[in-house]
DNA sequence: GCAAAACCGCGAACGACGTTTGCAGTTTAC
DNA sequence: GTAAACTGCAAACGTCGTTCGCGGTTTTGC
């Protein structure tokens, strides 16, 4: 009987998280895949048909493994998700230098966020769960609090900046994708007299200027401004 | 033989979403529970629970129903949702008058929205998911273009702004029902260095005025001010 | 060198999930 | 009064995440 130990660095309080479990034992023959391969496919496949796609038999099975066999390099499918998600902010890389208008630089790397989360859509939603932030996730705070030195503000201010436009940058991502999903068809618009009127306007096309960008820089200097209190 | 049709207005193009479907038909016996006690159990289950709580198995039991009865009322738990969201959103009501300034009365509901999403924290869950709007989703839309009424902007204009607000009330919630989820515990500082600096800062408290109110404000000034184009 | 320990991948299984189906019983319409 | 429509139930299907025990492989310690 081979005994308790199934998985590497699975004792009692050693290796945790994902973050810090070794890639592979030290002790038996070498894995025929890599976590960074499993991760890959894990994307790829989410990048084809979404977050729903990527089950643990649909991965191995990418990777002509057996579902079980996963777990000897990831202990749930949380934690593949949360390799994922790293995985793809590491995309981010190399942040802008901290010269220059900060307000620029920061909404530079904020247009990136976009385009990252438009070329993985299931982004926001594997972000917007309990997740414990890896390597990349970290340098991209640190790096997005780099930016943010030159302002005077509370720390705690900055944090909620961040997250605020974090956050904001993946409702512009989401309502992109989403776009021409909302549907008011079938919908007796006589019971909603402001709706009624506002579809009974032209269909003027929206050539207003950026919205992202004006978006982003009312809230940042909304929020990192010393404002009068 | 009972022959096809297994719920009220399955036929070919009739009874496609719940909000057109009939709630019970009209030939067989009494239904021992209403849709609205389905829909009030699920979404006490959700409260009390989370979303991963309410299942089929577990909301038929909890009224004393077996799983597949579910389907004689819903034709998919993507139904039950739905219902649950426009249910709690009709919570909103009554919507403030569209007299004052607007931008008090929209901050107002928007206030009215964050408590909501708080005392229902599944709902941005929920909502961030194809959906389809139901009558209480749909008066919440039209109250949000009445205070929006005295605004000189375009339709579009106002559609955006009223999404990205829904937006950032969910972003609200979800930041204070995560608060304190994420941890820094066992990281290494060293590697981000704006970070560590962040942390070696003494931990003031969080002072500051009413971050939803300036967040909101200075969103709806960026967004709804005849902006210099 | 050699045994013990640790690790790898596999196939089968477990429990939970959403959903479908056939059936017996009940109510309404004609 | 008969046929059609509806209700609820128990059982089943397929999928999911995850666990388990098994042979086979590599390293460790002597």
């Amino acid at each position: 009987m081979s005994g308790a130990p199934r998985n590497p660095a699975d004792g009692d309080s050693a290796g945790r998280s994902i973050w810090t479990r070794p890639q592979r034992g030290a002790r038996g023959p070498a894995p025929t895949h890599t976590r960074d391969e499993i991760v890959a496919a894990a994307v790829a496949l989410a990048d084809a048909d979404g977050l729903g796609a990527v089950s643990m038999r649909a991965v191995a099975g990418t990777l002509g493994m057996a579902a079980g066999s996963l777990y000897r390099h990831l202990s749930s499918r949380d934690d593949l998700l949360d390799l994922m998600v790293d995985r793809c902010v590491g995309e981010l890389r190399p942040y802008p230098a901290d010269d220059g208008d900060w307000q620029d630089r920061f909404l530079l790397l904020a247009r990136r966020q976009l385009a990252l989360y438009r070329r993985h859509p299931w982004l926001p939603d594997a972000i917007s769960r309990p997740t414990v932030p890896g390597p990349n996730t970290l340098a991209h705070f640190d790096a997005c609090l780099g930016l943010l030195r030159p302002v005077k503000a509370r720390v705690t201010a900055k944090f909620e900046a961040i997250a605020m436009v974090t956050g904001v940058v993946s409702l512009f991502a989401r309502s992109a994708a989403a776009a021409g999903t909302v549907t008011f068809d079938h919908v007796d618009l006589a019971a909603y007299p402001h709706l009624a009127a506002a579809f009974a306007e032209p269909p003027s096309a929206p050539p207003d200027g950026d919205l992202f960008d004006r978006t982003l820089r009312s809230l940042l200097t909304g929020l990192l401004t010393p404002n009068p209190t």
